[in-house]
DNA sequence: CTTTGTTTGTGAATGTGAGCACAAATACCA
DNA sequence: TGGTATTTGTGCTCACATTCACAAACAAAG
């Protein structure tokens, strides 16, 4: 195929198509036809197709794509063949949750840090992590943490991603209810659960 | 404007849209123009525009919107001009976050009730709601649910689904890594909070 | 009442992604 | 070796979404 931009919604599937073939792989399955795999995740044959041919091609005509080997080249696209750590901002019920939330590891994600601004929590431990004060966010940088998860209150929100782009960090997952503006262009990305929720009513 | 089908990604935006038209009426302002909303939501005006006209033409040209008539269209449109009652599946780590978040109430949404099959759990409470057994899934028609939130491990996830559908349920906000079947066409909102983080890096 | 400055509402143009259909490649069997 | 059944990779077309550009509508001031 000739070259193309891949579509940012290629992107957003890809971590989808890893996950399945990371469950085929402990189901000992060796190939995989496009087919089978829309089946299974909700889409149609083609789209599997062309997303993953914007990479080349690595499935066979007449068999299907290799579990193994599709997976560690997805894996290698996304730059989750080695560990990503990751600071979650905001220690609090749904912070805590995600801290918790076993579904990171399986894609190299590694939750590395834990920071809050309530004097109360700091010092005190989530699962094996201890939770340190928001100042520290200036060590980030040196401890290669490059992501962040924003789980803060909304009105904290925009001042926090001040401070994270000031330390370097290249991503964040914004959990709060609002839109940032960083300084320099960062990579965000918006979950907004109870917009997501208010839309249901709109469809019955 | 001529009859037009109303774009999904329209609908998606009108919660947002709601809720700043909400926190413009704290701020005791009157009317805002396309332009300014668009600097606060980080979208451009003629989106904003092009939206809300698909709903009939109440804005004023060379003024701007008025906020709280505007507001109540938009809940009239999202059908949250009355209380949405919602129930909660899974009363983990998540799913205990989501019930004590506060901002489902200002879109008139309420978690009202919460279900899990873990008997350690049941009949204790959450804020104010009791965990009540799985099973009484059946109960959620006549005590006016439909909406459901799904925080529960994938392996549970279909099963559960092909229950809530039994049950009436007719939208389902799905927190769990997977896709679901309902036997029925149902809305379903995937949120795979792993993958979206996944995606981060590639972007870096 | 006219002029000037805004801002909406919307047709048209552009951009982006999804789905179809089919040639090319492979496996398998007789 | 030839024939049949699969399945990939991709050009093309269609559908959907965003953005532009401008006429129409309104406010305010002189």
């Amino acid at each position: 195929m000739k070259y193309r931009k891949i579509p940012d919604e290629t992107i957003r599937r890809l971590p989808m198509y890893l996950r399945a073939f990371s469950l085929l792989r402990t189901e000992a399955t060796e190939t995989i036809s496009s087919r089978q795999l829309a089946q299974r995740l909700g889409l149609n044959s083609p789209q599997i197709r062309k997303d993953l041919s914007y990479f080349g091609a690595f499935g066979t005509r007449g068999v299907g794509y290799p579990v193994e080997a599709t997976a560690r080249r997805i894996r290698q696209i996304l730059k989750l063949n080695k560990v990503q750590k990751a600071v979650l901002i905001g220690a609090g019920r749904l912070g805590t949750a995600l801290v918790a939330y076993p579904g990171f590891s399986s894609f190299n994600l590694d939750i590395a840090a834990v920071l809050d601004n309530d004097p109360k929590k700091i010092g005190k431990k989530i699962g094996p992590i201890k939770i340190e004060n928001t100042d520290r966010i200036s060590t980030l940088k040196k401890r290669d943490i490059r992501l962040a998860i924003l789980a803060v209150p909304a009105e904290a929100a925009q001042k926090t991603t001040e401070n994270l782009v000031k330390a370097g960090i290249r991503g964040i997952l914004n959990l709060s209810p609002c839109h940032l503006k960083p300084a320099r262009p960062v990579k965000i990305i918006d979950i907004d659960l109870a917009s997501q929720l208010g839309i249901l009513p709109y469809y019955m």
